[in-house]
DNA sequence: ACCTTATTGATAATGATTATCAATAGCAAT
DNA sequence: ATTGCTATTGATAATCATTATCAATAAGGT
């Protein structure tokens, strides 16, 4: 078992001193290296990465980390809100931090039929906050439902699969 | 190899002559026994259903079907724009007729983080509908992108969850 | 009834996720 | 700082949904 001395985590200030992380340690819950690790890498990068993606990016700075510790750890920021597990039919999860602290901020995503390509988008995004959180309220009364998150994602075919008559998946 | 001659296809007349399904035949696609009963199922089962559901159920009438010709067919019909198939983090997926011909009509859903129950809502659907009609125009235009279908999820807690402070997933 | 070829289904292979359990390391108390 | 308790970790094996393979079968046009 090789531990890195050089090793050192990039702390993303913002991110450890949020409210949502400091909430970690309120449980009996510990902060350990691997999960600030975990934590760090989501928060750079937007690109719904998968848990191998994850892995491999913890990896770099952090070597002995295991797989297992990042399935585990993503489950625990699901569980606590942090992040949302997205499921796009690939046949792999694909994760994301809820509230980015200094990233795109609230987004949604259209999904290529074809190619799998997810698109995120932003528009009319003020109209749509509008009617989603009188929806919440309206929903949260009638089913008695305590709502924490919601998502809107279009399924289509994007330009590129359009303009090739692209018929299989890119993989 | 056991073909049961007593096997008839319960059709759904409504189903069956839909436009959507006479489709099937015109792109030198086969109309089969397994995919009419497959169909079949899923015009009655709102519920859902996963592959092993549906092989169960097209298997009481049909025991010679196979597991992988459901899941072909499945495909089959979410490429045809028929089915849409979700995917509510469980390790499997789930199917539903997207333009059902009696049932439910359009509709979203409230899922249990906890127990993982799937709700059906129709609620305030007009004005959802209102909002992303006027929404899918504007992100066809500008991210040149046909799209073919949309869903709208939310998160949280159901009540029976918040009741009894289950913490674990039922199952 | 025949022929072409899409479709089927049994089986094996893949690959993401989960289970297991001894070793390790937070962190609270001393 | 050191200790002790227990949450956490990580190597490995197990699970299970989905995909690949390929010979046998059957749909639908002729």
């Amino acid at each position: 078992m090789i531990i890195n001395s050089n090793y050192k985590i990039m702390t993303n200030k913002k991110l450890l001193n949020s409210k949502l992380f400091q909430n970690f340690a309120d449980t009996g819950h510990r902060l350990t290296a691997p999960r600030k690790a975990v934590l760090n890498i989501l928060s750079k990068d937007m690109n719904h990465p998968t848990v191998e993606d994850i892995y491999l990016q913890v990896h770099k700075g952090y070597p002995s980390i295991g797989m297992m510790t990042v399935y585990r750890t993503l489950d625990l920021l699901v569980e606590w809100g942090i992040v949302h597990k997205f499921d796009f039919s690939e046949g792999k999860a694909r994760y994301e931090l809820i509230d980015h602290p200094e990233g795109l901020g609230h987004h949604h995503h259209l999904i290529c039929q074809k190619c799998k390509k997810i698109i995120n988008y932003t528009d009319f995004i003020n109209e749509e906050i509008k009617l989603i959180t009188k929806l919440e309220k309206r929903l949260e009364k009638n089913h008695k439902f305590k709502i924490n998150n919601h998502i809107i994602e279009f399924y289509g075919v994007c330009d590129d699969c359009t303009v090739t008559g692209n018929n299989k998946s890119i993989n």
